[in-house]
DNA sequence: GTCTATAAATAGATAGAC
DNA sequence: GTCTATCTATTTATAGAC
């Protein structure tokens, strides 16, 4: 009983660290999408995690590595979901819409993610460490694997990965990333703005990127 | 001759002042570019310039002030050139083209325009005046113009100028401000990344506009 | 207009008790 | 694992001499 009674407080402590890990990240996740990575703070990230501020640096040592796993999971899940929609046998059209539709879906679960994705790549990817690179190449090599598979089919132009890409994660990192603008402009007299939804803008883009794989001429 | 050394001596002054005033706006457009706004600091900005500190309050009263002066010639630039774009009586395919092609122009002889754009959107337009406001909406509204007119003679099917927009500014605006990080991914292994050039996305951007704009049915 | 010196607040980080 | 207290550096901003 003493020993099923240590391991019992054992086993609260863990799960209290865990979770007090895990308030840690959610909270550096908003604070960071919020103020950038210099502009954030661990003391408010503390005190929106109701943490003390020491525990950030005893669970990952500083502020610039806490950011960082914060990344790495962002772009990990993402680079994950993108990549199943690249693989198994399905039409290469379809797998150009479950691309998009994956980036979108993971882009919104992760309202942290589009904010801080803008803010990473003005910054050059200075805080990107080789796994968080990885990840991301990951994102343009399944791509490329969908282009290269409808080529190979006759069903799609050879266009550059890099332009196909940009003309998918452009538009919808901006639609997310930019919810709160959008809505300033409403009020300020640009009408139509707050109508567009999620499903709108996926299917735009789904619909944009196909026709212009399939590479009809143009004069 | 007392009194035209006088006014030479005056003007000399201003233009020296006008010159320091210039000095500071540039290096913080990098500064604020390269850091973001929480991240950017006045003594650096001050260093950069090789002028002291306490002319950027002389000049604009706050670092925020100063941020928002950049915003503002940013937006005003970009909102003056699309506008131009939109006016007229050429053609509306032509008219997008030259929206793409404008659009893409100031964010190039900007190199401080792209990720400033994106670091505001990422903070929700925290620092935008109404005066800036009402340039990024008269961008919006410029499109919109576009659209209708194409749509009256018959050329283009009605889309919302939000998807339009997103579908141009997204990926010029990636293009641009991801240019290093494009250099890191090339040399992290992504191949035929470094190839593309500015004319390859105006093309591609072009060309997807105007497609998705007439709008062959799909199913 | 330009400078020096400095105020006042806040930042990231750590030592050490428990 | 968690806390308090604190160190040091850096931040924006200003007062006041010239």
């Amino acid at each position: 009983m003493a020993v099923g009674g240590t391991a019992r407080v054992r086993r609260t402590q863990e799960a209290r660290s865990a979770r007090s890990r895990q308030r840690l990240l959610t909270a550096a996740a908003v604070e960071f999408a919020t103020r950038g990575f210099a502009g954030g703070s661990v003391d408010r990230i503390a005190r929106a995690a109701r943490v003390n501020k020491a525990m950030i640096y005893y669970h990952f040592g500083s502020k610039a590595a806490l950011y960082r796993e914060i990344l790495r999971d962002m772009f990990e899940a993402v680079s994950l979901r993108v990549g199943e929609a690249a693989r198994g046998t399905a039409a290469p059209e379809d797998k150009i819409r479950a691309f998009v539709d994956a980036f979108a879906t993971e882009a919104e679960a992760r309202p942290h993610f589009p904010p801080i994705w803008f803010r990473e790549i003005a910054e050059g990817g200075a805080h990107l460490d080789p796994a968080t690179l990885g990840s991301m190449s990951g994102v343009l090599k399944s791509l490329g694997h969908i282009l290269r598979e409808g080529h190979h089919a006759g069903r799609f132009q050879p266009i550059n990965p890099l332009l196909v890409h940009a003309g998918i994660i452009g538009p919808i990192l901006l639609f997310f990333a930019s919810a709160s603008l959008r809505g300033r402009l409403e009020r300020a007299g640009v009408p139509g703005i707050a109508t567009v939804s999620r499903d709108d803008v996926v299917a735009h883009v789904q619909r944009v990127a196909l026709i212009a794989l399939e590479g009809r001429r143009r004069k």
